[in-house]
DNA sequence: TGAAATTGTTTAACTAGGTAAATAAAAAGA
DNA sequence: TCTTTTTATTTACCTAGTTAAACAATTTCA
């Protein structure tokens, strides 16, 4: 088994569980800050746009929006195409939205602080390059 | 947000989701294989020792070796600590291991073909680096 | 020695990904 | 037009990670 991947695996994990540590304050996880992030980012969007976007199945996105929704973060409305919703943030969400920014980009800067800028292209780099 | 962690994110669903079709034909999921690699490795092991090698929590060891002995891969036989469970490779494992082995080996090898050796090891220090 | 602390495993409940299949609305085509 | 196909979302169920708490066996130590 090439040790690449393993090492690959042992990291993502970190990544995640340290990801997930910062936004317990908060009472969010990843997943959830992913969507809270894309929404803010380019306004409302329907399920559809979300999950193409993040590449994950459908199902998933349908689930993490259901839960921020219950938490008062989020808003469904029917589209004008009657089949499918549009997510908004709440303006809950838009007030809370830049303490969790901050936070995240501490987390950031720490999980990367051991690289200089140009290991951290040419890691971005070798990431894109091995999917081919 | 950093694109790095982006990037990174959607780089493991990929590999995940592709080692996955990879073992489907034996029936396997990524875990389950990485656990009989392990023991295919290292010989016997008590789930403790399984955990603290994968960096995984307690929790998921146990339930994934209790879905390998009901696929007749695994067996667990108590310690001589009677608290610990010893768990092996049985005869059926034994003989799937190689074939499995195999398409794994394929399956890594065309996941890092667009890298070079050096490459390879400048990927593996960056991510090793980066967790500090 | 016997009480307290630690260790190994398990159970329960949560997030987060996946596939398969159902449903309703819209679009396409005969 | 109306039947068929496609699209958007959801439901159900699987793997796989997490934390918290329970339990039994072992170790520690007063």
């Amino acid at each position: 088994m090439n040790p690449l991947f393993h090492m690959f695996f042992q990291q993502y994990r970190f990544l995640v569980n340290r990801l997930n540590d910062t936004l317990k304050e908060f009472g969010l996880y990843n997943s959830q800050w992913t969507i809270l992030f894309l929404l803010h980012q380019e306004g409302p969007m329907s399920l559809t746009s979300i999950w193409k976007y993040l590449n994950v199945e459908a199902p998933t996105i349908t689930r993490t929006v259901a839960r921020l929704e219950k938490l008062g973060l989020v808003e469904r409305q029917q589209g004008d195409d009657r089949r499918e919703k549009i997510v908004s943030l709440t303006p809950e969400a838009i007030e809370l939205f830049p303490k969790v920014e901050n936070s995240i980009m501490t987390f950031e800067e720490k999980m990367v602080s051991n690289l200089t800028g140009e290991e951290q292209e040419q890691l971005a780099m070798l990431l894109k390059k091995m999917k081919g």
